[in-house]
DNA sequence: CGGAAAGTTGACGCGGGTCAAGGAATGTGG
DNA sequence: CCACATTCCTTGACCCGCGTCAACTTTCCG
């Protein structure tokens, strides 16, 4: 037995019934009755260190996966080896979704900094949806965001300035920190500029350029992967005309 | 009873398993036995002429739909009442899965020109998801599939130029026809050119060059709506660095 | 300490957006 | 059947947002 100082993470039951970041995830809404059938099919993994892939595309696609810590990026490369961000992945949300069509993942996932990851066997979960309806219908809403916000993606890439993209990332990274019980202004970003620009369609140098440019206006204080937002309703008037219209999503 | 001249199809017995779309559509690979318990879930819904909606952003989300025949274009709309067009459905495919997450349509659907429709209401489908795990898996791979050519149009609009989107779309929709038994060189655009820009992230008068470009170089001939395509393997050399990499969708 | 990776900043040019004018197809009322 | 309006599409001229190229600085890491 391990000493109690040198305790490591996976020597703790790691159940959804004690995760402080239930609400964010599947388990939200759920009674503990069916929590505890969720713990049940629940696979806790080794730590993943930064530079890691969570999974490749072409990879069996057997299960879905809860950030505990920590940050992934969703990606997928082209044919003639160009890369494309499809998002990150922040702690209390989930990731591997493309691999339940086809059985393989599509698109890869990759560890930007160490992260703590649960792992749901989608042929448990399917037998689990078929006894909880309530486990059901919280899949179906996960798997109804992930359309909506790539839906809003489109419209991002589609029609809006690098200005006004820049923005609606920063406000949503507010917005998740924020929901975890963080700083919704101050925060460092997991993410290289290289991977903002990519997500966003823009080159490096305009995000370089536009967070300068945000500076000098007063809007946030930016210093490498620092960043604390001063005018954050500044910023959510730059991002409001783009959302969708009548949605009332609360989240 | 009508006469047999002046049969209208609304007396004719939709069923899955006698439509000639079902091998497009969600029955395909499901058995008889399987086949015959979706029917008797699935509504026929009266014929949607064009310019008409099949619903609206904020509509009581209910039900999947699949189209028989005609044009649907999937859009929403911004706070500041500007449209993305997220899509365009043809005969055997489905639409209105962004319904499923929230209980309310969060896109619109509007027939581009009339349209035939069947109605698959989500708690039927849900319950008899429960019975038929083929059917279970059927609708978790069209999910995944809208999830994945979500994901190709993020690449499409973050990283390809003006002419490889025209190709692309052009590449998409002779495979949908192909797919269906039609002419893959030669076929009517449902849509407008309005319609092709929005979805593309491109200005009209772009798309309209680029049609130009396309006719000059001998790769198509187009007139309005009518489109043949001659060099269809040069439009597909275009798209193909598009693609994503290691997908081995044969579909 | 040295080399690489990440980020910043400036100069320049092009792809494609915007504006404007005109043609072709379709609809509408007389 | 024609005059007229409307919608859809095309084509040309202009120009600006942002990508590209290049040089430099800072940080990271062995």
């Amino acid at each position: 037995m391990p000493s109690k100082k040198n305790l490591k993470i996976k020597d703790v039951k790691i159940s959804c019934s004690n995760c402080s970041l239930a609400e964010l995830c599947l388990p939200h809404g759920m009674d503990a009755a069916d929590l505890e059938a969720l713990d049940s099919i629940i696979k806790h993994q080794p730590p993943l260190h930064a530079g890691q892939h969570l999974y490749r595309a072409g990879d069996e696609g057997l299960s879905l996966f809860a950030v505990r810590a920590g940050c992934l990026k969703s990606y997928c490369t082209s044919r003639d080896g160009e890369e494309q961000v499809l998002g990150f992945t922040l702690p209390g949300e989930l990731v591997g979704l493309d691999g339940l069509s086809s059985g393989h993942y599509v698109s890869n996932s990759l560890a930007l900094e160490t992260a703590s990851i649960c792992a749901l066997p989608f042929l448990q979960l399917e037998e689990l949806c078929r006894t909880l309806p309530s486990l059901y219908r919280q899949v179906m809403r996960v798997v109804g965001k992930e359309v909506t916000s790539d839906h809003e993606m489109l419209m991002l890439l589609g029609k809006r300035s690098a200005e006004e993209r820049l923005a609606t990332f920063l406000v949503s990274l507010s917005g998740r920190y924020r929901a975890r019980g963080l700083s919704a202004t101050e925060f460092n970003l997991p993410m290289s500029r290289q991977d903002i620009g990519n997500y966003l369609g823009l080159a490096i140098e305009t995000v370089s350029r536009l967070f300068a440019h945000l500076q000098e206006n007063g809007i946030l204080i930016v210093n490498r992967r620092q960043v604390v937002l001063l005018d954050l309703d500044h910023l959510k008037q730059l991002v409001d005309s783009c959302t969708l219209g009548r949605s009332a999503s609360a989240s």
